[in-house]
DNA sequence: AAGAACTTTCAAAAAGAAGTGAAAGTTAAT
DNA sequence: ATTAACTTTCACTTCTTTTTGAAAGTTCTT
């Protein structure tokens, strides 16, 4: 072992210490994003209690984050027998977090675009400040709604697909 | 006209309101998005002062989001001949402006990952903890280098391929 | 080099987002 | 039906981010 070799435990603290910061700038609370990076590598499924107590947050805001991160498909509840407690897991295929990832993202970051857009289509005009509104609008249209069915074919695009063709595809 | 058309003010009024929002979940700033909408839909170059009253933002922080948005490649500055004061013009190609995006985003969003992952690399054993740490991080380096120079090359490619190659290869 | 016309900075204030914890709500076993 | 083991909710607090505006800094013009 090199002596610049970082120990295990350092290891996780700054893995889930990051995965919070990137959560943040990638619009997902820090809290949420530490939940599930604690739980990505930790080997085997966690009760709330021991989430609650590895992040040293309180019971409420463990509970909603768990919460948030099944809807999103990241983390599945797993009941093992004889408890009555609940234990979750995270999904660890990484195609399958990015999948989920897009599709949220998506959902929050395209479609309330598009709906609006499409309200304001209605507008129209002849001065020269109402055409350039409406080119505007007409082009966010044209490239969000190609933006956003690339990104639906692509959620669901398998990830032996992914993998093979899309990454290399660009060359 | 339609009983149900926009007018040409609701409809800025609207535009303003949304992108601004939707920047927010797109973790940019709401007055970033809006100084950014606003002169997106604006025919002519505006001052500083324009935004101010338009958008009813302190001198400020008028200054600050402009700035931003001309770090960041969305903005130019547009000097008139024997005017002292600064215009700004927002770029309106959709490819451009989706690029400076990706861009930006990649810088916070991935490769702060993709350094913290680097460090993170140096841990080893041999305990089932630290083998599912392991590959947990292995797991997220490839995956996040793919998606890195993925988003390189895509980011460096010009419209018309963007237009015709990409967004209909997935078909 | 003095003045006018703008632009930038920054510390303090306001707004907004996230976290707490105790109380209320559920559910499974007896 | 009761209880015990958990989960959820929500009014309140704490932390973070954004905005303000006045003061300081620039840079053209004469």
């Amino acid at each position: 072992m090199n002596a610049e070799d970082m120990n295990l435990e350092d290891g996780k603290k700054k893995f889930i210490q990051s995965w919070g910061t990137m959560g943040s700038s990638w619009g997902i609370n820090r809290t949420m994003a530490q939940v599930h990076a604690l739980l990505l590598i930790s080997p085997d499924a966690l009760c709330a209690e021991d989430i609650m107590e590895d992040l040293k947050i309180s019971r409420g805001n463990a509970n909603m984050n768990i919460r948030k991160l099944i809807d999103w498909g990241l983390v599945y509840k797993e009941l093992k027998p004889g408890e009555r407690k609940e234990f979750f897991v995270a999904e660890k295929d990484m195609w399958d977090i990015a999948r989920c990832i897009i599709i949220q993202r998506k959902k929050r970051e395209l479609e309330p675009m598009l709906r609006v857009i499409d309200e304001i289509s209605s507008v129209e005009g002849t001065c020269p400040e109402s055409e350039e509104f409406c080119k505007v609008v007409k082009d966010i249209k044209v490239f969000s709604s190609k933006a956003d069915s690339t990104l639906d074919r692509l959620s669901k695009a398998d990830a032996k697909w992914f993998a093979s063709t899309f990454m290399n595809m660009i060359k």
